[in-house]
RNA sequence: GGGCGGUUAGCUCAGUUGGUUUAGAGUACUACGUUGACAUCGUAGAGGUCAGUGGUUCGAGUCCACUACCGCCCA
């Protein structure tokens, strides 16, 4: 022991519960305050450990599962952090793209008109009212007050989900706070548009797309999602084309009202119904098209009758039977959803809307003209029940009742109405011959757990497009390009005006192209701005090259890329992870993170999903005012990686009693006073030797990401070996003055060991450990706060190799708590053995009857000569935490194991 | 229909490469206890055919095969 008195705080002095509602807010000062947050820009990129957070969207519901997810990706940076790596963990904001403008619309109810001129110093309600309008009537808008309106909107949204992120005590370095719309963003984007169109991976053209007809815009194959549904089989009869047309065939279709649309009849090859058919014509009802019969093995004979119509189009397969046989187009489906106005003649069977009687298809065909789908249906259907609308034949071509079936059909998933395959012009990412490259990418990825690599290549393997990236949309990142006019002021298209480096970010309706006067515009011989923006995920997948500023004056590519740590939900991998993937390989040619963590999901307690829809998803702000932070922290802390969790409330409870015994275990051992000294007595090192295996499991575990098992390994020993058995063992010794030695290397363990367990919980439970940490250690160790001390630092083994920045100095050794001072014990079973002795001795005076606080005689203790010699060495210990005079150990046969028997007299 | 995960105490979950008596924890339940940090507590008790079947092995919750059920993703 020394002279020197440990420095002690006044238990009367602490508020007698944790305040966890004013610290919560106080620590988040404190830490910006210190800036412990921000990166030093000028670390060295083998010191940088760089998380790649995927920006939410803020403009949609804040729920649970941002909580969740984004906790795990803090207890990884703070853990990082406390391991002296210079965290870069920056935050965006995902916000262009649809539901923003959703939100706009019914928030301000306002629709735009690309007409309307933009008007300065916008205001809706003002012009509502000039115009007289009730502010639930819907007001058009230009296209720039519609975009104003919707950074308006979102930067609202954004604070609300920053004030719960830093709530949440989320380690964010807010200095690099981004949106996917700013400026940077957008020049960068528009950066990668050019970069991918002069490396030849984009191009435009004129295909069948899946488009939404509700929202109006071309969806990518990410965007949409299988619903099953209700349909109805309609069994209609087609004439085989022949001298006397006297043989038909029936199909089934459950969307009779493409009926127009038909160019081709298949059934399966070996299908002996239909072989024979195979080469000839049939000739449609109501509209006696002529459209080809050939065999196809996509064909499935048990489905309807097993032959059926080819549409353009109905579905994927029509798309690829279009593209296969080489039919005809004959699309009669607008954008809006509607049937539009087509003629049919009688002059030319090789044209399409051919007709062998011109006269009833146009007379069938007015009856839908402009009609929406489902109404268009229904009048087809009337028509096939007219025998006049047969070929060949006095019957109604409709042969029975509708059949009701259930299958699936393809919807954005965003929208009401089901996806049509419509040919428009749009802007593609060719990815379909890149499938074996992109496999490889992926498997360059370290996926935590590494069964989620298997999403991502499944996804790669089953792609069936390549990436639309043109939207119909107005807040989004505008595709950088113009289209040359020709005499006729028509696009010329193939012959692009790209936008200079210079002019990024750059809004083509606004600025004229390089080379060209604004007055030009829309003129023949003159040019035509891209009106289309890009597809969100063309802006999200750059979020390593946003962060790390590529190609911009400060760009920090070398210093941040590729980056470390995806930290992301497993439903995103086949949009976000694969999105980022691939541009990071076209861009660079390279993988754009070393690690992939991919966390679960929520599920409600009936295991269900949580999500808006479903009705099911709690608010967190109240969770996080009733229970705190690092309750709410706790909860999420404990899902492994992957894994989905049952959402139970009961969790935060006890996250919460974990903060309350950290709270009162940490304020009696910080109130005792007396010297400090040399750690010595066999319970003490034996206890120190036992948190260090605690130290060394938890430590291997993070380094996995597998944060939930290092937080159980730490608190099962804080609770069981800490608080339930060290501190009473050790409890008299402290205080007793005749043991001056024994005394201050009791208090020195308990400083130790409390020093040790804050550091080991802080990555979880960052604002009370710091509120404790802040009594004495703050100042004792000249360490403003826990997050800037570093990570107990001990012995590995052989078999593990720790991953630790380069030039890492093991700041541990300048610490007084650290394992290196500390030698082992003589029996490295000491401590164990004197919590199962005081176990013992508790269930016998349970037994009894007996209160713990009893006072006892004698106790004997029944144990074979190995539990003897392990007790030994610690019995006094044993004897005072049990209150007892004097124990005495009686020799017993056992099989071998430990353990302890005792009897009170 | 395909892929991936899961199924362990009433509930929520651990169980690391097969090997420590009787498979663990928390919670809920029961009993006792306010002991000088802590009643947002402590001590103890009860509670399980590890989904099922078959196999490999000296030994299986753990490995293999099949089946059932649940979930997610994709067709």
């Amino acid at each position: 022991m020394t002279n020197k008195k440990v420095k002690s705080i006044n238990s009367d002095s602490i508020s007698k519960r944790f305040d966890f509602a004013e610290k919560d807010v106080s620590f988040r000062n404190k830490w910006n305050d210190l800036g412990i947050h921000n990166y030093d820009r000028s670390s060295p990129r083998e010191k940088n450990y760089v998380i790649d957070s995927p920006p939410p969207t803020a403009s949609g519901e804040l729920h649970q599962g941002h909580i969740f997810s984004y906790t795990h990706q803090d207890l990884i940076a703070r853990y990082k952090r406390m391991n002296f790596w210079n965290v870069v963990y920056p935050m965006g904001w995902d916000d262009n793209g649809l539901p923003t403008e959703r939100r706009v619309q019914n928030y301000f109810n306002v629709r735009t008109n690309p007409n309307i001129k933009y008007v300065e110093n916008f205001d809706v309600q003002e012009e509502k009212k000039r115009l007289n309008l009730k502010s639930k009537n819907q007001l058009e808008i230009s296209r720039g007050n519609f975009i104003e309106l919707c950074h308006k909107v979102t930067e609202e949204d954004e604070k609300a989900f920053k004030n719960l992120f830093e709530r949440l005590g989320l380690s964010i370095d807010w200095e690099e706070e981004y949106s996917t719309i700013d400026n940077k963003s957008r020049r960068i984007s528009q950066r990668s548009f050019l970069d991918l169109y002069n490396k030849g991976h984009i191009y435009n053209h004129e295909l069948p797309t899946m488009w939404d007809v509700d929202f109006q815009t071309a969806v990518a194959q990410a965007e949409v999602e299988d619903r099953n549904k209700q349909g109805a089989f309609h069994d209609i009869e087609f004439s085989v084309l022949s001298d006397d047309n006297s043989e038909s065939f029936v199909i089934s279709t459950t969307r009779p009202e493409l009926l127009p649309a038909c160019v081709g009849v298949t059934a399966h090859p070996d299908d002996s119904r239909y072989k024979h058919l195979f080469g000839k014509h049939a000739i449609t009802p109501c509209f006696f098209s002529k459209v080809p019969i050939f065999a196809s093995d996509k064909v499935d004979p048990e489905k309807g009758t097993g032959i059926l119509m080819v549409c353009t189009f109905g579905d994927q397969v029509d798309v690829e039977w279009w593209r296969e046989q080489k039919l005809m187009l004959k699309q009669i489906i607008d954008q809006s959803g509607r049937v539009m106005k087509i003629d049919f003649h009688g002059s030319d069977d090789l044209q399409e809307w051919f007709s062998f009687n011109p006269k009833v298809a146009n007379l069938n065909y007015e009856k839908i003209i402009g009609k929406k789908i489902y109404q268009a249906k229904s009048l087809l259907v009337d028509m096939l029940k007219d025998p006049k609308n047969s070929f060949g034949s006095n019957l109604p071509p409709l042969k029975s009742d509708p059949r009701i079936v259930d299958h699936t059909v393809r919807y954005y998933e965003k929208g009401d109405n089901p996806i049509e395959y419509l040919t428009s012009r749009q802007w593609f990412v060719k990815i379909m011959d890149k499938k074996d490259q992109l496999l490889n990418q992926g498997s360059k990825v370290n996926w935590f757990p590494d069964f989620m690599e298997k999403r991502y290549s499944n996804w790669t393997d089953g792609l069936a497009h390549d990436w639309a990236i043109s939207r119909q949309r107005y807040f989004g990142v505008p595709i950088p390009i113009w289209y040359r006019l020709d005499k006729n002021g028509d696009r010329i298209f193939g012959n692009y005006i790209l936008a200079d480096e210079s002019m990024l970010p750059v809004d083509p309706v606004e600025k004229n192209p390089p080379g060209f006067e604004e007055s030009q515009r829309g003129k023949p011989n003159g040019f035509d701005a891209e009106k289309d923006v890009l597809d969100t995920w063309f802006t999200s997948s750059i979020t390593p090259q946003i962060v790390a500023n590529w190609g911009e004056k400060n760009d920090r590519m070398d210093l941040l890329y590729p980056m470390d740590l995806r930290p992301q939900a497993h439903e995103i991998i086949r949009t976000w992870a694969f999105y980022t993937i691939v541009k990071s390989m076209l861009h660079q040619n390279n993988i754009p993170w070393k690690n992939a963590a991919i966390s679960g999901f929520i599920l409600d307690p009936d295991r269900k999903k949580m999500s808006k829809s479903k009705g099911n998803v709690v608010t967190p702000i109240p969770l996080l005012e009733q229970h705190g932070s690092d309750a709410v922290r706790y909860w999420a802390s404990n899902a492994r990686l992957g894994m989905d969790m049952a959402y139970d409330e009961s969790m935060f409870k006890i996250g919460g009693k974990l903060v309350t015994k950290l709270f009162n275990a940490a304020k009696f051992v910080l109130s005792q006073e007396g010297f400090e000294g040399e750690i010595s007595n066999e319970l003490d090192l034996a206890f120190v030797y036992e948190l260090k295996e605690v130290v060394r499991k938890s430590t291997i575990a993070f380094e996995k990401y597998d944060f939930a098992i290092a937080l159980q390994i730490i608190e099962d020993f804080f609770w069981r070996g800490f608080t339930d058995n060290y501190l009473e063992l050790v409890k008299t010794r402290i205080r007793d003055d005749s043991d001056a030695i024994g005394q201050s290397s009791g208090l020195s363990t308990l400083r130790f060991g409390l020093n040790v367990f804050l550091r080991l919980f802080a990555p979880f439970l960052p604002t009370i450990t710091d509120e404790i940490w802040s009594w004495v250690f703050a100042e004792e160790l000249d360490l403003k706060s826990i997050h800037i001390a570093p990570w107990p630092i001990v012995d590995l083994g052989s078999d593990f190799q720790m991953n630790l920045p380069d030039e890492f100095v093991d700041l541990n050794k300048d610490l007084k708590y650290d394992f290196c001072r500390i030698s082992d014990p003589r029996n490295i079973y000491s401590f164990s053995a004197a919590c199962a002795a005081i176990s013992s001795i508790r269930k016998s005076k349970n037994s009894l009857g007996i209160g713990l606080g009893a006072q006892l005689e004698n106790v004997k203790i029944f144990t074979d000569e190995k539990g003897m010699s392990e007790l030994e060495l610690v019995l006094k210990d044993v004897s005072s935490a049990a209150r007892t005079e004097n124990i005495e150990m009686v020799f017993t046969e056992n099989d071998g194991d430990l353990k302890y028997e005792s009897e009170i007299r």
